[in-house]
DNA sequence: GTTCTTATTGAGATTGAATCTCAAATGAGA
DNA sequence: TCTCATTTGAGATTCAATCTCAATAAGAAC
């Protein structure tokens, strides 16, 4: 986290009439810090083993604000739980997700995008957002045999 | 819910060792029979306004068995509620969804199929399935001012 | 620095979709 | 018709997320 990432969530704090609440920064430094693709549970966890004591219900909530204010993207991938990842450089992407390990890669495509723009307009939507997700097995899980117990 | 479409649902339960129940059969032709994208819980309401007595548990174990045969197809839209459409020409598509009045519409574009396979190719994933949703305002509601309370 | 007001925190309770449990009922092969 | 493994239904349980509320703390005013 730079300071300049700081100075960008006291902004977004203070225009909103929150707090600064060391709690708050603890919570948005880890999230910052990460280039992962974490569950609320996940930073919590990882709060913890770096000695940060913030409840579970202040993780959550923190999330909630980060996500509301553009500081944090989140995405459900169906497994029922949110992943948060940083939003510091907001350059729109979609995920690529490894069904066997979980692991998560992000990729552009310019031209999905336009073609996006042109269902929406032939539907008669006006689009805000999208979710675009692609499954399947990494190099790595291709390549591994399935363990049978 | 034609006679082929019973017909296959009843090899699918024979092939995998499956009892034809009367419930089962109930679940199946109620989704048949309906082009909507629904949850769990409006099928079972539906069956409940029709007077057919199969319980929630019932309800959900068969559309388990419905999407993991490929008899269904299911969505999330997250909400944390899986949507269920039936499958009964299997033509692949994605969907534009109203983030506020809820109405689902399917599209079809093969550009973006093919533009999926490179962008697995390029990461090395093996493409296993994907989810590609819209989100947006329909016409309707883009002329419908927000009520204010 | 002190006071005051209001927002925030933390712990545990609650929610809600989905899953699990288990006794009773039932399909379907012999 | 008999037998037995499967299925059903009702309620309990799970789990991520949200809510509740008393105690705490931020930060504005002085």
């Amino acid at each position: 986290m730079t300071d300049s990432e700081l100075e960008k969530f006291k902004k977004v704090l203070k225009d909103e009439n929150l707090k600064l609440t060391p709690q708050r920064v603890e919570v948005f430094r880890e999230v910052c810090n990460s280039d992962e693709h974490r569950e609320a549970e996940e930073i919590y966890l990882a709060l913890r083993k770096r000695d940060i004591n913030v409840s579970r219900s202040t993780v959550y909530r923190t999330m909630d604000i980060l996500y509301k204010y553009d500081l944090v993207q989140r995405m459900d991938i169906g497994d029922g739980k949110w992943r948060y990842e940083h939003w510091l450089n907001c350059h729109q992407h979609d995920h690529l997700i490894c069904i066997r390990c979980g692991t998560i890669v992000e990729f552009i495509n310019a031209q999905i995008e336009v073609i996006q723009k042109d269902v929406a307009e032939k539907f008669n939507y006006q689009l805000v957002r999208h979710v675009h997700q692609l499954f399947g097995l990494c190099k790595q899980c291709q390549d591994t045999p399935v363990s049978v117990k």
